[in-house]
DNA sequence: CGGGTATGCGTTATTATGACGCAAAGTATA
DNA sequence: TATACTTTGCGTCATAATAACGCATACCCG
């Protein structure tokens, strides 16, 4: 299942006008060969998603990204990319690796896309060189993030992440490489407060790790264990409207949740 | 303590030749506006040691690095660089943190350099722009390795990781989050078949393992977990000329080292 | 030859983990 | 209204992993 969102006009505040000035000013903006793609990550009806645009001229499905100005921290540059496109500050976003090979560029690509923008490049065009690209994820609650498509793209949607088709250049392969970075995490870290909603049932919490994870977990094995992690705390309410015995709603803990965050889980040694 | 090493002219197949060139061209030949700064670690005399340079015309030492060449892939440059100041290849090397600050860039500092190597720059010379530097730490046997200085240094030295002095520009950051995630890494993966000899002790692994981890661990809890792993094999020798009981010598099983590496050690979920 | 020291191989108590049982509380259906 | 069905909440039990510690041994050294 695809979710399609009616696009917003997102160019309020935004450093980036239109394809056609970035394409002919970036060289001027940006720091050069260099570019931040985010697997931005939501949580919703039990399924993990994914965020990804629709490239103009190209057809194909990407990861939201884009460049870094010349006075801006790369952090700061990853958060804008990241408001831009869903509207959330103050999330979970995390670089995980950075992707340099000379296959993960294509010149012929990129000189098509140009192209059909009508623009003239030479050789020496700052769009047509080689680019590093710094791979983040971030974890968001899928109900506040509002997707836009951006000034390169003409669509934006959440994908449910088997669902996932063939992506533009190594976007598959960023992709995979944050999942598999996140799975790690879940050993060390907690991991949830910024992908589901203020309160929510045990279950709820419970899917979100085996989607993480691809694999079943025992229900009350779960319960025991993220227990122990003294980072939830059981409200007095529960979920109801439910064609069953009515849950416990939960929520997070958050300065037990931050220190976790910082001190790690229970590491082996 | 630092072990000093008789400089060895390592200049013979690379890529740079000297300061001054590599100054006036690396316009052409890099990358432009990234680095690679590279923590290599090494395991002597029961203490975890880092290599250092002392950088000409600042009086500082600072992790060994350079740039990445135009048509370069990340990876073979970073190995590149390795070699080149210890001659050695296939060792375990790893990406962790690209550091993309504005205040890790310090112009006044690198136009002081250019100026002591009587080099001409105008604002836009390629050494004077802003840098992001991607950090890479490599773990590599002590004893192999032999520290050369290269074009941009006057000395090579193994330090102590205890007696690391104050670094060139952000260099001890890079070096602490370094040592942070060589520390979490023990955690799930295991470690040592570059920083030991081919035959060891318990002993000796688990001081390894001990300043890794910056504690004391129990001797007898160590051997049987380690052993759990099932990446050593025990050897019918025995280290002799030791004031004391004679202990076993132990050798990495790499086959089994090697799918402990990719499979993970035993993660928490 | 005895002192000093690190080694090899244990034990024990406690805690963590995996697999599973079962009554309760709701809705859906008959 | 009664019954089926589902999920929940709380629990048990056997086993594995972990932490803390005991002790005889084998070597060098003086």
């Amino acid at each position: 299942m695809r979710l399609v969102f009616v696009s917003q006009n997102g160019s309020s505040n935004e450093v980036e006008q239109d394809l056609e000035d970035i394409l002919q000013r970036g060289g001027e903006l940006y720091h050069p060969g260099f570019s931040i793609d985010c697997a931005i990550f939501g949580f919703h009806a039990n399924q993990l998603k994914v965020l990804l645009l629709k490239v103009k001229n190209t057809g194909r499905w990407a990861l939201p990204g884009g460049f870094m100005l010349k006075n801006e921290d790369v952090e700061t540059a990853a958060a804008r990319l990241l408001k831009a496109r869903t509207g959330l500050e103050h999330v979970f976003l995390r670089q995980f690796y950075l992707f340099g090979d000379l296959a993960r560029n294509d010149e012929a690509f990129n000189r098509q896309r140009l192209r059909k923008e009508n623009i003239q490049a030479s050789a020496e065009h700052w769009f047509l060189q080689r680019f590093l690209t710094l791979g983040y994820y971030a974890l968001v609650d899928f109900a506040q993030a509002v997707p836009r498509p951006d000034y390169i793209s003409e669509d934006c949607a959440w994908w449910d992440l088997h669902e996932v088709p063939a992506l533009m250049l190594d976007h598959n392969r960023i992709l995979d490489k944050a999942l598999e970075t996140l799975r790690l995490q879940l050993t060390y870290q907690p991991i949830g407060y910024n992908l589901l909603p203020e309160k929510f049932t045990m279950t709820e919490l419970q899917c979100l790790y085996e989607t993480i994870l691809g694999r079943k977990l025992d229900r009350r094995n779960f319960l025991r264990r993220i227990q122990s992690y003294g980072i939830l705390r059981r409200l007095d309410e529960r979920r109801d409207g439910v064609a069953h015995k009515p849950p416990y709603l939960y929520r997070f803990d958050l300065p037990a949740y931050e220190q976790a965050l910082r001190q790690g889980l229970n590491g082996a040694w």
